[in-house]
DNA sequence: ACGGATTTAGTCCATATGGTCTAGAAACAG
DNA sequence: CTGTTTCTAGACCATATGGACTAAATCCGT
């Protein structure tokens, strides 16, 4: 920045949305507005793919209601290629849900068609300078729904009737191994107790979770918290 | 918004942060620089909490930074007793992992100390009309944070050498239903085969995925991705 | 149409797991 | 100090699971 924009190379742009007009639309807004270099056009997500693999651009603002292979299924496709493209994603709506799939997957930005055409540029501009820009308004949006998946996923564990809290100390540490795939005779061993004892402390498990074996202890407790943080898959 | 400000109900405030001065001078910057009504301060997170209790202010400024009981384990307190507080964080720092740490738990705002007094009234404003408010710096930052977690999880499975696009459809299938801790029988009579027709399916699947059991197949396919990804646990 | 992969299903056998009970030692709370 | 809980461990038995085979029917690609 403190360069000043001689040094400033114009980051080159490819565009993608399925409506020709509006495609064109953007592209001569950017032209005339910006300093941006529009390099390519695409209506599909499946010819902008290999577009942005031939131009490498800095820049791609990309459509996310598109027929056949969707916006956001193309937006993980590039950001797998790991180019260091810079993917901005546009719509018509502002749904909470597709922003926060559109951030979650890798989106440096999203911006409404219905937004002003200079905040489209700015946008454009924050992002081209490696910053991540959502507007105020759907930046509220997408904390919401963050929260609340969130929440959601707390709260529906109440502290009280988690059968969890239920065990002893050494059902959890039984309890524990189990998650860690480990059998009976395994858990016998790290434990120095013998493996009848381990059957016990299963059995008592499974009355306590309300479980008929193994397996559904383990997802019970994978499911339920306190065991086992350690690698556990986001998947909101 | 409509209604203009003769409808509007003052805000209650409560301040909780451990420096005296600080709290002061905040508490005389609202009184004096907006509508906002502080009906109590507290200098540190316990006496915050009863505070609350006792006022139900609508928004609550925290400063995260506190001894003892640090300011996130307030907020994750206050939130589980969901009175409607919309709490704001402050700090000196923008950490992006305290950032996503207190937006996670259900925060409706961050800002820094740092930040002139015109953004925290404004800020006080936007979450107190509902809104949830970030700076766009720290919206940045969070969300930097927040595509790194993401990216770090999933490339973890670099899908080659994850075994389990070894499997056929119907061993996923087969494993798909182990993961929801049903028994043989159960599987069979589900996909509407034999049981040891399943035990086949089963047998493969181990040497695929090169386990010996079923707990540790369940445990694979979670871990790994693909099957389940409905109540797979958060756990950033 | 041929060959490989997939899905189905069986046998046989060993071992692990699950259910129920009893029971002693140790730790702990009132 | 006494009753309760926890941890230990055993017996006994039924059933589920896992391992190693064989094999037929079907599907799929070239």
């Amino acid at each position: 920045m403190r360069r000043g924009l001689e040094f400033k190379k114009k980051a080159r742009i490819i565009l993608v949305d399925d409506n020709y007009e509006h495609l064109s639309g953007i592209k001569e807004l950017i032209e005339i507005e910006s300093d941006f270099d529009v390099v390519a056009t695409a209506t599909s997500a499946s010819v902008a793919v290999s577009l942005i693999k031939k131009y490498r651009p800095e820049i791609v603002l990309m459509d996310i209601n598109m027929p056949e292979k969707d916006g956001l299924t193309a937006i993980a496709e590039i950001e797998k290629l790991d180019l260091g493209v810079r993917i901005i994603a546009l719509t018509g709506y502002d749904d909470p849900d597709l922003i926060f799939r559109a951030m979650k997957i890798g989106a440096k930005g999203y911006i409404l068609k219905t937004m002003a055409s200079a905040q489209l540029i700015y946008a454009i501009d924050e992002v081209a300078a490696g910053k991540i820009y959502l507007p105020a308004t759907l930046s509220s949006r997408f904390f919401e729904y963050f929260q609340k998946s969130f929440k959601e996923e707390t709260q529906s564990i109440p502290d009280e009737e988690n059968l969890l809290n239920d065990l002893t100390q050494r059902e959890e540490e039984v309890l524990d191994l189990l998650t860690q795939g480990i059998t009976y005779k395994g858990v016998a061993q790290k434990l120095f107790i013998s493996e009848t004892t381990v059957k016990t402390h299963v059995n008592n498990i499974f009355q306590k979770l309300q479980v008929n074996d193994r397996t559904q202890a383990v997802l019970y407790a994978l499911n339920n918290g306190f065991l086992n943080r350690r690698k556990v898959k986001i998947a909101i």
